[in-house]
DNA sequence: ATGAAAGCGCTAACAA
DNA sequence: TTGTTAGCGCTTTCAT
């Protein structure tokens, strides 16, 4: 009865495919090392009342004798929840969704959910695929930070009750929630920061116009410069990858020409990056205002539009598990506010 | 037949704990509304041969329209391989680990694999729970940047197969593969390159000595110092937490009183950002040399000791899948280069 | 080419 | 307090 082996091979059944796991100890072997039954087994394990102390000894000895740990793949198929969510996220590497996915990390431990999150490497083709790979291993919820614009591919999952919430980004023709930062406010007041400080030719240099937030930054900076009874030469606006070369070439040609541009607002934190570098290496001073904050951008004097990146995904990720617990009403949309951050940058006047 | 309904509860059978998923269909389902066996639906689902292009159409219209999709945790529990690894690092919104778990998720990527990453906060009994969370979900591999220095409690979880792998500090009490970062002989370097500049009297701020880097850069430090035969006074070395009040405090520390020191070396990202904020604001020039590289630090003119994040995640993850397709050597230990990058921080001379 | 039946490891329902 | 049975949705085996 006390035998620690298990039989290699149940006699009489079909085996396995393979010698799976090193073959893991199951709650049958724990049961049968500690003399118990099955269900007992899975009281102690799970911390059900009804077990006499001296019979839950027994069965966490046997337990720490096998190495047994509990199989959660096979609880999920039984439970129907997995106490997991999945993040879909643009890239881990980007220091702007790192806090962002540790936000809504921290939101799902204290929930007692484990988080999954993937990389889309801004392609919608891996985005929908890892969207419904998490789909697939029935997480409860996920969280999308969209590559594509459209998500009527998750459809089946939503109907299926897969909590989705969609953040920094709207979806694409789908209804949901979304968490998103004022873009459009944002690029407007830091448009209109650097029109205050007497700038009449200001460059726009953002993402790729697919991207929403790149489309309604450009919309804010529209909007000021129409404020202030400014016409836009074409010539400013640059929209396209975030890639250092084509960055650094599109502020070049801004500051190119017989009338350059006395100012620049960048896009994203990436645009910024690229375009402080390139304006420490030329001659005249010209003002800069980005979208997002950067690490030390405090010491090297750069005026940004700041978003939360920390509370976008927090607040994503309370809505999330507000749905999980059954509150069900309409989708809704939340735009959080951006600040403006005057270090220098976005102060320096046109040469007169 | 083709009726597109389930049966509400499959009646005579005790029916489940409460509405599942809401009711997601299963091959079951597909396979009665495509008017076939369950088998055949399992066949299409895999692309596995054969299957009549006709039936494999009807299978395919049944799936759409019931919007069915497969449950990977049941297909785990039988095939044994959850074809996910899982990821304990310290923390997701620190800039030196998202690059590293990305690196992991393009490797595992590349294996069909799905990256699980949580944060232990630095946290050691977090991160036994979190690594143990995983292994509960059958992770294929498990790699931990470790937080603890006990690491016993994952011995039964190897020996059940579950292939392991360390990185950028050592595992505690336990064989198992590692790849590190040369601690040791960067520290080592940047100090002597602070030597090199005419400086004697150098300080080393760090993290807290139980984490293994931190120990390993001040013994750096103290070999390059031996090396010049110079003597350290115990007043320039300050190890703790890596919070900014707390470092700002041990770099006021060490520039006060009648001999300040004339360099500090940084022990990693975190140490130096708040040094150069102390040191900006500091009247005297101090040479500054830090470990680990940081964005837009060429443009502060930061030296730094930089160490490739990226190389060790790929690296790791590389090692992991080895193991994962039977390579069964000895557990090794890597040990990456690291390179200084002067930029002129490092290369302040002592004020004469 | 297709399907019926067994069972992966667990939990829910129901005895005992 | 404890054990027995059925079945979660899938893949495997073996028959047809």
């Amino acid at each position: 009865m006390a035998d620690s082996t298990r039989p290699p091979t149940p006699p009489g059944s079909p085996r396995g495919p393979e010698p799976r796991y090193g073959n893991r100890p199951t709650m049958k072997d724990v049961a049968a090392r500690a003399g118990v039954g099955l269900k007992t087994v899975s009281r102690v394990v799970n911390g059900e009342p009804g077990v006499t102390p001296d019979t839950e000894r027994r069965v966490q000895e046997a337990i720490e004798s096998l190495g047994f740990r509990r199989n959660d793949s096979a609880r999920v198929l039984r439970k129907g929840r997995t106490a997991s969510i999945g993040l879909v996220l643009e890239d881990l590497a980007d220091p702007f969704y790192g806090p962002l996915s540790r936000a809504v990390e921290e939101v799902a431990r204290a929930h007692g959910a484990l988080l999954i999150n993937g990389s889309s490497a801004e392609d919608p083709e891996r985005e929908q695929e890892l969207a419904l790979a998490l789909c697939a291993r029935r997480v409860d919820g996920l969280i999308v930070i969209p590559a594509g614009d459209d998500h009527r591919y998750l459809e089946p999952e939503m109907k299926a009750g897969v909590a989705t919430v969609f953040v920094d980004r709207p979806p694409g023709r789908i209804e949901a929630d979304v968490v998103l930062s004022d873009s459009f406010g944002g690029a407007r007041a830091g448009v209109a920061h650097l029109i205050a400080h007497g700038h009449r030719r200001i460059a726009f240099i953002g993402d790729q116009p697919r991207i929403h937030t790149a489309v309604e930054r450009l919309r804010g900076y529209r909007a000021a410069m129409e404020d202030a009874g400014l016409v836009i030469d074409d010539s400013w606006v640059a929209l396209g990858s975030t890639a250092p070369e084509r960055v650094q070439e599109a502020v070049k040609s801004v500051l190119a020409g017989p009338e350059p541009v006395t100012a620049i607002f960048a896009g994203n934190n990436r645009v910024t990056v690229t375009a402080v570098r390139v304006l420490a290496g030329h001659d005249q001073r010209v003002a800069l205002v980005g979208f997002d904050d950067i690490e030390l951008a405090d010491l090297l004097g750069i005026t940004v539009i700041a978003q939360d990146a920390a509370a976008l995904g927090r607040t994503a990720a309370e809505r999330l598990f507000r749905r999980l617990d059954g509150v069900n009403d309409e989708p809704s949309q939340v735009a959080l506010e951006t600040v403006l951050v005057p270090r220098g940058s976005g102060e320096i006047p046109p040469p007169s």
